[in-house]
DNA sequence: AGGAAATGCAA
DNA sequence: TATTGCATTTCCT
């Protein structure tokens, strides 16, 4: 049986594309080429193509300006905004999308995309269509609604969907299909500037249909009507059977194209798919690839090594290898397998067949035999868990990527590569499933998945490296990120040690007088509540207690710390839910949190994401070791619970002093700020001396306080608004702060405006080891994300080059502790610092070799300063 | 089960 | 309406 789908192209490109313009943020390619409502229009159809088991189908547009209704009314749709210019330039990629979809397209001069559908409809219904739909956005055309059609009206958004059978056109407006065009003709239409009867509105005209069926029908009655209501139709008689006129669609279009035109044969696949990436459309290109994996052809067979001894003779230069790992956290993870590609062979080794060949695990341990990866400290840090090694890795994909362009880079191989217009491998969630179902695949196509990541490797590198080369960044890439990943390799397998009787010490304590602060608090409420939901506790702070209100956010009242500090005089609730707040959050994040990722070794063992932020910086995960609490003394305490693996060693940390500022002194050339780090003198006294223009002896806390705070607002590219709100003053005041350090500091002022237009020209910035981060937000139409942009810009460099800096001083920490061959062992870093635990008898040594190391890692104009602080615990290097 | 929002911890 | 992150809880789909 056949299916006809007819479809309002016009219609729904408007709603496509208003349905997806907001924040006057367009969707558009990397090379700016609207698409936004292409995007809306291609999910439509996915939507259609999977709904109504269509056998024939066409998409229906409007041809030009003038059509028969012109005839009939000049005005007709006159008062319409003319179609932006960033909706015009989509028509043709629609129409293009549609050819290559295979769905037949039509417009016709003088008529509108609702005759060709009515028309189609009306031959539809009388040859042996079973049924027949008709999609779009315009309420026109419920006048078709039949038996056999059934009329789909988009609601907000384009895919949210409203059908109408007769008998629904019924239920919504108590009228029938036949008697939309009454209705149409009675209230008019402001869209298409049909003024129907001025004064009668849906409702109304709703009530006289119902009373009189037809617009002929009331003419003649008016009679019947009476006051107000019959002088208006009689006044408007002639404008109402008009406007139903206009609002009639034509069913009787001579056509140019017969049904058979209509059947459907389905898309150009490989254009399709080309088009989709040239139009920068991801997700749909891996829908496509999905409907595709299950036709197609298979691979050539892959090589599976069931014996170690066929081990013996392989190892090769320069292969790409890929360790398959099945958990993300790879600590103590189950190994599947390795693949091994190089330019004569590709095959893939289970893990427990690996294990057993001695040649083969010395193959992977060589330093001299060079290797291609993605992901190295991943690998490595898997196979020390299993007793083995990985060296001699000359290339990280993965890296490579990140330096090259920072956004690119994810966990998902399959996303990297597509970056480099590589698509011949599969998502990780095609072979393992997602969400609960995940699960370790059949070894067959774990193979093929490990062997596919590995080839992409092999095949990758040069380009990478390429690029790398063009854009000078081929040192920092070899230099800086390549050896840091084996110097955190080397952190994350040897872990920190925790001292878990003590968390649970504190644990203890903690849960008691949490509990005791949760009876207090509903003794004042009344009840018992959810402290922990913001939604529940603005509900009692501010309805049942009667609060004033401070701050909303979007979906009801703000109750943070911020809030909370401004009501504190106001109830005394208010002072136990802060001080609940502090304890539940030490409790469950830390306390509970470290616990939980304690190993069976006592220690947490993070993983350091080295691919992750726009700036350079590392992050740390499970647990993240680098927010551990140390501003107020209550929760600078869990620090206590990190202790040295060894009985009797104590914990070291060094960190740099103002180092951004340094940076920021260096690169703007501010004389003034260069000598005072050169004689050691108080940066922010000095700045405060600056800027309010006293001497040593006017000095005082709060004038050094304000200048600290601008010396931090200016690193981030502050506002007024933003340092008003840090000092508690007024805007205006923070302004003439700003203003009058920018004026004292005219060099940083320069280098803020050069660094600006350096990026708006070139569409990144720059750190001084030459890390990129782009910034597409300076060609936004919207201020606010153009400002964020100007602040990103400035911000970069500097917080960028500190990144780059201590990773430099991470190298040559590792690389001078190697040397010495000491015991000590670097644990963490934490942005501008760096954790050891040291054996006290090389103390004084380690001391010595941190700090001058870090101090000696680039020369700037102004020295580098590294302080440090040691102790039992971490708590006590302070 | 998965995701968004609110909150708060660090440099 | 200040930069970069991550984890927790609640609440909704």
């Amino acid at each position: 049986m056949n299916t006809l789908v007819l479809i309002d192209g016009n219609s729904l490109m408007y709603r496509a594309y208003y349905a997806t313009a907001y924040s006057g943020n367009l969707m558009k390619t990397s090379t700016g080429i609207f698409t936004n409502a292409l995007y809306g229009f291609v999910n439509m159809m996915n939507k259609v193509m999977d709904e109504y088991n269509h056998t024939h189908m066409l998409v229906a547009f409007d041809a030009g300006k003038t059509t028969f209704r012109h005839e009939f009314l000049d005005s007709y749709k006159d008062g319409r905004k003319p179609m932006p210019d960033e909706l015009r330039s989509q028509i043709n990629l629609i129409k293009k999308y549609l050819d290559l979809l295979g769905v037949k397209r039509l417009e016709l001069p003088t008529y509108e995309a609702d005759d060709i559908i009515g028309t189609l409809a009306t031959l539809g219904e009388q040859t042996d269509f079973e049924k027949i739909h008709i999609i779009t956005g315009d309420k026109d055309l419920l006048q078709m609604a039949d038996e056999k059609t059934t009329v789909h009206i988009t609601r907000k958004g384009v895919t949210d969907i409203e059908s109408f059978t007769p008998e629904a056109v019924f239920a919504k407006y108590e009228l029938s299909p036949s008697q939309i065009v009454d209705l149409k003709g009675l209230m008019g239409d402001p869209s298409d500037n049909l003024p129907g009867i001025p004064g009668v509105g849906e409702k109304t005209a709703i009530k006289l249909l119902k009373q009189f069926g037809t617009v002929e029908n009331l003419v003649t009655h008016t009679d019947e009507l009476k006051g107000k209501m019959k002088e208006k139709v009689e006044a408007n008689v002639e404008q109402a059977l008009l406007c139903k006129r206009m609002a009639t669609i034509h069913r009787e279009v001579p056509l140019p194209v017969t049904f058979d035109d209509l059947f459907y044969q389905g898309p150009e696949t490989a254009e399709l798919m080309n088009f989709f990436k040239e139009m920068e459309f991801n997700a749909f290109l891996k829908k496509m690839k999905l409907e595709e994996v299950k036709e197609e052809k298979p691979k050539a067979p892959i090589r599976i090594i069931l014996e170690a001894g066929e081990l013996e003779t392989l190892s090769y230069q320069n292969s790409a290898i890929h360790v398959e790992i099945f958990e993300e956290n790879y600590h103590q993870a189950n190994i599947l397998g390795i693949a091994i590609v190089n330019e004569t062979d590709a095959y893939y080794v289970p893990f427990e067949v690996a294990k057993e060949s001695q040649a083969f695990m010395s193959f992977l341990a060589d330093e001299g035999v060079k290797k291609s990866v993605f992901d190295v400290k991943r690998s490595r840090v898997a196979l020390m868990w299993q007793g083995f090694d990985l060296r001699g890795v000359d290339f990280d994909l993965l890296l490579a990527t990140y330096v090259i362009n920072p956004t690119n880079v994810s966990n998902e191989f399959k996303k990297v590569a597509l970056h480099y217009d590589y698509d011949d491998v599969l998502y990780d969630e095609e072979v393992y499933g997602k969400g609960a179902k995940r699960a370790v695949a059949p070894i067959e196509k774990v193979a093929q998945h490990s062997i596919d990541i590995a080839t992409a490797v092999f095949k990758l590198k040069e380009t990478a490296i390429e690029q790398l080369k063009e854009q000078e960044q081929l040192s920092l890439f070899e230099e800086m990120e390549m050896p840091l990943a084996e110097v955190l390799a080397v952190m994350e397998y040897n872990g920190m040690s925790l001292d878990l009787t003590t968390l649970d010490e504190m644990g203890q304590d903690l849960k008691g007088r949490i509990e005791a602060l949760e009876s207090q608090i509903f003794d004042h409420v009344g009840a018992p509540f959810n402290i922990n939901s913001p939604k529940q506790l603005g509900e009692v702070l501010f309805e049942k207690l009667g609060l004033p209100v401070v701050k909303k956010t979007k979906t009801g009242y703000s109750t943070n710390a911020d809030v909370l500090e401004k009501l504190s005089d106001a109830h005394p609730i208010i002072k136990l839910i802060m001080e609940y707040r502090t304890l539940t959050k030490l409790y469950s994040t830390y306390i509970e949190g470290l616990k939980k990722a304690c190993y069976e070794d006592g220690k947490v063992h993070t993983i350091f994401n080295q691919a992750l932020t726009q700036t350079g910086r590392l992050s740390s995960i499970e647990p993240n070791l680098q927010n551990i609490p140390i501003r107020l003394e209550e929760g600078r305490m869990i620090r206590r619970a990190f202790v040295p693996s060894q009985e009797g060693w104590v914990i070291l940390g060094a960190d740099y002093s103002q180092i951004e500022l340094r940076i920021l002194a260096h690169i703007s050339n501010t004389e003034s700020l260069i000598d005072a780090f050169k004689h050691g003198e108080d940066i922010h006294k000095k700045t405060a001396m600056d800027v309010f223009k006293v001497s040593e002896e006017e000095m005082t806390s709060d004038l050094r306080r304000s200048a600290k705070a601008i010396n931090f607002g200016i690193i981030y590219g502050m506002s007024a608004f933003g340092l008003s709100e840090n000092l508690n003053i007024t805007q205006k005041e923070a302004k003439k702060y700003i203003d009058h350090y920018l004026e004292t500091y005219s060099g940083i002022h320069q280098y803020m405006e050069d660094t600006v237009k350096y990026a708006k020209f070139n569409g990144y910035v720059s750190t001084l080891f030459n890390r990129r981060r782009y910034i597409p937000e300076l060609t936004q139409k919207n201020y606010a994300i153009r400002q964020f942009g100007e602040r990103t810009a400035m911000n970069a460099p500097i917080q960028g080059t500190a990144a780059d800096i201590i990773k430099k001083a991470m190298i040559d920490v590792h690389q001078a502790m190697l040397e010495k061959n000491v015991k000590s062992r670097l644990l963490l870093q934490v942005h501008d610092e760096l954790i050891f635990e040291v054996p006290q008898e090389e103390l004084d040594m380690m001391i010595e070799l941190v700090t001058k190391t870090m101090e000696n890692v680039v020369e700037l104009q102004v020295p580098l300063k590294a302080d440090y602080s040691y102790g039992p615990t971490w708590y006590d290097a302070k």
